[in-house]
DNA sequence: GCCGTTTTCGGCCCGACTGTTTTCAGTCG
């Protein structure tokens, strides 16, 4: 069992216990145990074999410790079966749409004998809801949006809800003997927000031996079906996986085929056709003759141009750009030089502030920005212009005790119901990086919320604006925004636009952050990292930024740190309205570029942080 | 249920917003 899904476990009873009416302490205890399991940098099945090994976990005491103990033993425990007779597990998912909590499903469940979805949905239809003490008619319109919303989403699983069990079932079946490859297809291997289900395509070995095994991994729940090619099985955590074998003179024909998508096969398909051949999943071949199908890129090859990423392939231009030889090269995780938004326990994050940094400079950047909440998100302790100004001291305090990587003090500011900042400018002015946010009244309408935001980035010290649409990905919709005009003055003003690496925001999206780049807008990838582990998040940001087809010169992060801070400093410059010109967001060519991550590690060795020496941000008072 | 503890139980982040009310409950973050 991994820590996800024990976190996903606490996170159902808390759900639970809060249906049933339980201690709220004891409900947020469970939903902490959660959080720290999900990200504790250990496997706990490990640490549950070792003798003490859950000792001294901040948030898992003695009875949680247990409670991890069984799971990882059984799968189960025994407050989670009795919880589940009581409040069945689809109950438990109703209190993730958007405007349902655990006291309206309790009513729901005692009043109209609500046990499923589709029980709900038929009683917002016959307009039950509203009659309901607590309920009223725009309730009923609401639950009926997020019954939808989640419908787009329904079945599909975020890419990283898969990425762990999907490269560890390649790892298990490639140990199979004689199995030379095994690779995830699909739009797993397109890096799409989310997957269906999964294609695992599979060459070389005895494929009994490959069927075997591949059936046999813990993690698989169900046996769907087993044929000499191909099986199929539902994992625990409800994803569908099948598994191709394939002949070694096949395996890139059929990798192509399976990874898609099905437009871009078509596309291919034609040009085979053109060429007087014929593509499928098992080679392209002239007549009798067999031309290529061993790996992707003599098939690539044989149709007269260069390899395609998989995120390309969405048959958007990138067969003409591959038949002209004029792919993009695309970004990677390797390119960039800096995370420009976390948090830490001063806010909301889990953290320390120097454990964050270091942190930071293990994961080999040159550059990090520590961004805490606004005082508008109370909840999440917000910094005042008060705890601006102590934070300075305590900023300066963690450059020295982290030598090797320049620390920008920074904050993610809320951006206030009318476009307002929620700092005021003396405390800004004490900042290096500012991120503006919206976390609150998101439900206002275009012209309203696009004014706001366009005066949010008026103010001349902003730097970035962070998960621009405020999405969660089968949860809320985007905000009613108007991104070209946004994106107008955020090119206008040298504001980036995030690429906010949460799994469930990557906001912007793919298609939102080409729509930008095409604009002159500058991007930056973030994780908003809330723990040292979700600073791993960081490629789902370059997921979405390669399937938008940028290169790292588009990334503002990929700069190295004098050139970086140069950036921003003639940003600032442009704080007074001026003819916007896209001209000063242009990729710098050439330095950057060269030996991407070359200098990171390099840098850590001696050279002193420029910042640390001087605290004041470099373009105060300009 | 966890933590801290001046060891055995008291305290545990709460403000904004919405839609329901007619003074506040529920939800969100």
């Amino acid at each position: 069992m991994r820590n996800t899904d024990i976190a996903r476990v606490f996170e159902h009873i808390a759900t639970m216990l809060e249906i049933e009416g339980a201690n709220p302490f004891r409900i947020r205890a469970y939903r902490e145990g959660a959080r720290v399991v999900e990200n504790h940098p250990e496997p706990m099945s490990t640490l549950a074999g070792a003798e003490g090994g859950l000792d001294g976990i901040k948030g898992i005491g003695k009875d949680l410790a247990q409670k991890i103990r069984d799971l990882v033993a059984t799968g189960t425990t025994a407050t989670y079966e009795e919880l589940k007779q009581k409040v069945p597990l689809e109950v438990v998912g109703l209190t993730e749409l958007h405007g349902l909590g655990p006291k309206r499903v309790k009513t729901l469940m005692t009043e109209l004998h609500v046990r499923n979805r589709a029980d709900l949905e038929r009683a917002v239809h016959a307009g039950k809801l509203r009659e309901l003490p607590g309920f009223g008619e725009t309730t009923e319109q609401n639950v009926l949006k997020a019954l939808a919303t989640a419908d787009s989403a329904r079945g599909r699983l975020l890419l990283h809800a898969a990425w762990e069990v999907a490269r560890a079932l390649a790892a298990h079946v490639k140990a199979v003997r004689g199995v030379t490859q095994a690779e995830p297809a699909g739009s797993f291997r397109r890096r799409r927000e989310t997957v269906g289900d999964l294609d695992l395509v599979v060459t070389g070995g005895r494929a009994e031996s490959v069927m075997d095994a591949f059936v046999a991994h813990p993690d698989v729940a169900e046996v769907l079906g087993r044929g000499d090619t191909k099986s199929s099985v539902r994992l625990v955590n409800g994803l569908q996986v099948d598994l191709r074998h394939v002949p070694p003179e096949s395996f890139g024909a059929a990798l192509l085929y399976f990874t898609g998508s099905k437009a871009h096969n078509i596309e291919l398909r034609k040009l085979a056709i053109e060429k007087g051949c014929s593509l499928n999943e098992y080679g392209l071949t002239k007549g009798e003759r067999s031309i290529a199908g061993r790996t992707e890129e003599e098939v690539y090859r044989a149709l007269g141009m260069d390899w395609i990423p998989p995120e390309l392939r969405e048959a958007g231009d990138e067969i003409t750009q591959a038949l002209a030889g004029t792919l993009p090269r695309l970004i990677e995780v390797s390119d960039l030089r800096a995370d420009l938004h976390m948090h830490t326990d001063r806010s909301d994050g889990q953290a320390t502030l120097e454990q964050m940094v270091r942190a930071a400079k293990a994961a080999g950047y040159e550059y990090c920005a520590i961004t805490e909440h606004s005082k508008a998100l109370a909840m999440a302790n917000g910094f005042d212009s008060a705890r601006v100004r102590r934070s300075v001291d305590e900023i300066a305090a963690v450059r020295k005790q982290v030598g090797g990587i320049h620390v920008l003090h920074g904050l993610e500011v809320d951006i206030l119901g009318g476009g307002g900042l929620d700092l005021d400018d003396d405390a800004l002015a004490l900042l290096d990086w500012v991120v503006i946010s919206l976390h609150s009244r998101l439900s206002q309408p275009k012209e309203e919320m696009t004014a706001r935001v366009l005066k949010a980035l008026d103010h001349p010290r902003v730097n970035a604006m962070g998960h621009p649409t405020a999405r969660r990905i089968g949860q809320r919709d985007p905000v009613e925004l108007d991104l070209e005009a946004v994106f107008e003055r955020a090119a206008e003003r040298g504001v980036a636009m995030e690429i906010n690496a949460q799994p469930d925001r990557v906001d912007l999206s793919d298609v939102n952050a080409r729509l930008a780049a095409s604009r002159g807008v500058a991007l930056v990838i973030d994780t908003d990292a809330h723990s040292t582990a979700q600073l791993e998040h960081i490629r789902y940001g370059v997921f979405a930024a390669r399937r938008a087809g940028l290169e790292p010169e588009r990334v503002l992060n990929t700069l190295r740190f004098a050139e970086f801070e140069r950036r921003i400093a003639r940003s600032a410059r442009k704080g007074t309205p001026r003819g916007g010109t896209t001209g000063t967001n242009e990729p710098r060519t050439g330095a950057s570029r060269k030996a991407p991550g070359a200098g990171r590690k390099a840098v850590s060795a001696g050279r002193k942080p420029a910042a640390a020496s001087k605290p004041t941000r470099p373009r105060a008072g300009q």
